[in-house]
DNA sequence: AACTCCGCCAACCGCGCGATA
DNA sequence: GTATCGCGCGGTTGGCGGAGT
């Protein structure tokens, strides 16, 4: 049994209030409290309903309102209890004097929130996003390392050499990487994409055990030998499923959007077990962009985050 | 000058919850 | 226990105005 909307009455007046309204709401509540809402408009001689008129006074009307731009400090204060509430405008709003929870939650759609994603960071749960990865067709469609751009078909091979790259990347998961980590900038810079194109690779791969010897032969795990056999085998498993998917239907072959392949969060996930951890304190995900812009195009970074 | 696009924000809507009959 | 009421919350919408073309 639902309950009534307490506006679906015929001429009840709703969108923008104007002077006189707001004039008579005022002087209403000034002199008699608001009372009961439901009965306010009659009350208050208004063709609105009462919710109309509580949203006009809690968010607008009411004296102790403050107007304007948030401070640093207002800003900060909502960042730090958003990582705790959450959505919880309201509970918020009572740790800020003068902000409506209306306000709050606005400015957290227009500015927090793009500023939150464009550091990297999730909005929601405060943490480096590790989505900007989405599937591995996504990625390896987005995705051109530079000196494969001119290369105009998908190949088995070339999408190796993309896939060898998506396992390097992968592999970085793995350090915890934090702003005084150099490590991480020193294994990018000794990350040549270039070498992926000069190296011998079979040009079908479509068992675990070819991939392992294909990886354990390139170049670019002689910067990480100690890349651990499971995570080869793990991925050899997921580019098997991948290599099947585009062999059983050529038209997708030219198209590696349409390769059905797992997210990469979950393979990375299956590879490392516990040692995945994108929510390890000492991993800043914003450090990742000076890296990932290393190896890709500047304006496809752009399009994938 | 005219038009389009886009960000901002006031206002609306639907739902859930506690109180009450 | 159940129906209804009133309120408050969070998500969403749509109008306005400024920027860009």
């Amino acid at each position: 049994m639902g309950r009534s909307p307490c506006c679906d009455e015929s001429g009840i007046k709703k969108g923008p209030w104007d002077p006189e309204e707001d004039q008579k709401l005022i002087q209403f509540i000034q002199k008699n409290g608001h009372g009961s809402w439901r009965s306010l408009p009659k009350r208050a001689d208004l063709n609105r309903c009462g919710k109309s008129c509580r949203l006009r006074w809690t968010n607008y009307l009411r004296p102790d309102i403050k107007r304007g731009k948030f401070s640093p400090e207002e800003e900060q204060t909502i960042l730090h209890l958003h990582s705790i509430l959450g959505n919880k405008w309201s509970a918020i709003a009572t740790h800020l004097p003068g902000r409506t929870d209306n306000e709050i939650k606005n400015f957290w759609n227009t500015h927090l929130k793009k500023k939150l994603i464009h550091r990297g960071t999730d909005p929601m749960t405060h943490k480096p996003r590790m989505d900007h990865f989405a599937t591995l067709s996504q990625l390896m469609a987005l995705a051109k390392p530079r000196g494969i751009v001119e290369q105009r078909a998908w190949d088995d091979a070339t999408r190796l050499q993309a896939e060898a790259l998506r396992l390097a990347m992968q592999y970085f998961l793995r350090f915890p990487v934090s702003s005084t980590n150099t490590d991480i900038s020193s294994m990018a810079l000794k990350f040549d994409p270039m070498s992926l194109l000069s190296t011998q690779i079979p040009t079908t791969v479509t068992s675990p055990s070819l991939l392992s010897a294909a990886t354990n032969s390139h170049p670019l795990f002689h910067h990480f030998p100690e890349t651990p056999r499971i995570l080869q085998q793990s991925l050899g498993n997921y580019m098997h499923q991948d290599s099947t998917a585009l062999i059983n239907n050529q038209e997708e072959s030219n198209d590696i959007r349409a390769a059905v392949s797992p997210s990469l969060p979950e393979v990375a996930k299956d590879c490392l077990g516990s040692e995945y951890n994108c929510s390890s304190s000492s991993y800043d995900g914003s450090v990742a962009s000076p890296l990932w812009s290393e190896l890709f195009d500047c304006s496809l970074m752009t399009e994938l985050i």
